[in-house]
DNA sequence: AAATTAAGATTACATTTGTAATCAAAAGCG
DNA sequence: CGCTTTTGATTACAAATGTAATCTTAATTT
């Protein structure tokens, strides 16, 4: 699959939270929310299409978008060529940054000590 | 500070390993780990240079590069934006995709374990 | 010293990306 | 039924990017 540049991705992500959605509603979300032209939405929706990342069925003259790339895959990968790139590998200093800088969240922490709990499980059975 | 690309950050990432490096060893490191071209990493070095991430003093007939920026602002800037693009935001996410994979390590889980002690140490002090 | 090599500087060039404008066709308005 | 508006399709265009090749100058080799 082609490479998704960042543009791209706010298209995607309108859709992947609402999906599916006429060029309109992706048009005013990302109007509103980063002053994006409505031609350069429609730009980006097309490149998806052709990058095969949206698909659509027509809905009268108009369309409805919706993904053909799973958003948890998606982050998946980008998560680890991003650590890879960036971290080395190892995820742990990430997350320190994020500590350091005090932007983790008590929902973090109660979603990392889950995970840790549940890998600790997973390790001694 | 211009954005530094992929390409570029594979020179800065030998660079923050080594500094200060000569163009031949980066060269060389990046021909064998990446099979890169020597006139394509001489050109990602004028680059950086260009974008003032790089400095160096001459040696000789040669120059030593050494890094103008620091990688762990660079990495803590790039995760947040990376989170935010990705990820809304939300790193635990990001971590529990890691662990659904089974991608951590013990010393990752070590690491994040300290961290969110540090975290719980904060908060209640 | 002439020839070759090595280093950085400059130039090249296709592709991708961000950001739109223009075009064509259909649908709705007056 | 023409005119306007809307929607997707096509075209535009500069900047960034990946990937080198060529040029210039200084150093090294023979």
């Amino acid at each position: 699959m082609k490479e998704i540049s960042n543009a791209e991705l706010s298209v995607l992500n309108i859709i992947w939270q609402n999906a599916p959605l006429g060029a309109s509603d992706v048009v005013e979300a990302l109007a509103s929310s980063q002053g994006m032209h409505e031609k350069t939405v429609k730009t980006l929706l097309n490149r998806l299409v052709k990058k095969q990342a949206l698909g659509y069925e027509k809905e009268g003259r108009a369309y409805l978008y919706y993904p053909l790339i799973d958003q948890s895959e998606y982050q998946l990968k980008e998560s680890q060529s991003f650590v890879e790139r960036v971290f080395a590998g190892k995820v742990a200093p990430l997350v320190a940054g994020f500590a350091k800088q005090k932007q983790l969240s008590p929902e973090d922490i109660a979603e990392l000590k889950a995970l840790i709990d549940d890998w600790e499980e997973e390790q001694s059975s």
